[in-house]
DNA sequence: AATATAGTTGAACAACTATTCATTTGTTGT
DNA sequence: ACAACAAATGAATAGTTGTTCAACTATATT
């Protein structure tokens, strides 16, 4: 039996009914807010967008994103974790690149919607 | 004179000097993350999908999401805010719609990403 | 006119997030 | 081994955000 949260019923039932068995498991929802929610935010888009450029250590992003290395670092770790990029050590320096193919479409598509 | 944040000087400047020209404006990074922001909640992104499947009504989205008639109307007005949804009044009821063409294809983008 | 219904709104609260600061780890060069 | 540098980390803080609750507006029904 379940609890229901709605403080109201259905005004169109037929509506209601085709479209709630269509919606997606909460599951994928999350991942599907989790993965906007790593990109609203305007220092990650920056480092996204400079990594489409060019793969970059971290005190490089620093100087272009002129934020200091702790602020960037950190934000890399989001953006790791969401697996958008990849890092990798060479020597002194640890070097991060765009580790998704999609981001760039999502990017041009997401521009065209406020470009209107 | 800047007044520079950073806290670390570069170590490749050819990269830096190539890459920093190409950084776009401010205002715009701003646009897209408040973009992604405003899709990344799990409740905004449900209205959408919904929506998707036909144009409804507060109440039946407020049924078809299992959550208050309240926390609904007020993520509709961030997605109306984001020129994301519109609203039209037909009697008793305000019945939303999809105003953007891109959310779908890059809600695509973004299930590809997570689909990997 | 009175009542019921649909939706909006504002304040309040709890949960979350980004940057800063201080510290620590790991690598290079001497 | 030691100093210098690059990056990562944890704690703290300020700012933001989503839902709830109660009050309010507007339309429809009797």
């Amino acid at each position: 039996m379940e609890n229901l949260r709605s403080d109201c019923e259905a005004t169109n039932i037929d509506i209601v009914n085709r479209v709630k068995p269509r919606m997606p498991e909460m599951n994928l929802l999350y991942e599907l807010s989790d993965f906007f929610k790593v990109m609203g935010d305007s220092t990650r888009i920056q480092l996204l967008w400079a990594l489409e450029e060019s793969e970059m250590c971290v005190g490089d992003l620093a100087v272009v994103l002129d934020m200091t290395k702790s602020a960037v670092s950190h934000q890399l770790k989001v953006l790791r974790t969401a697996k958008l990029v990849k890092a990798q050590k060479k020597g002194k320096n640890v070097y991060y690149a765009l580790d998704d193919h999609h981001v760039k479409s999502i990017l041009e598509k997401a521009l065209e919607h406020i470009g209107e």
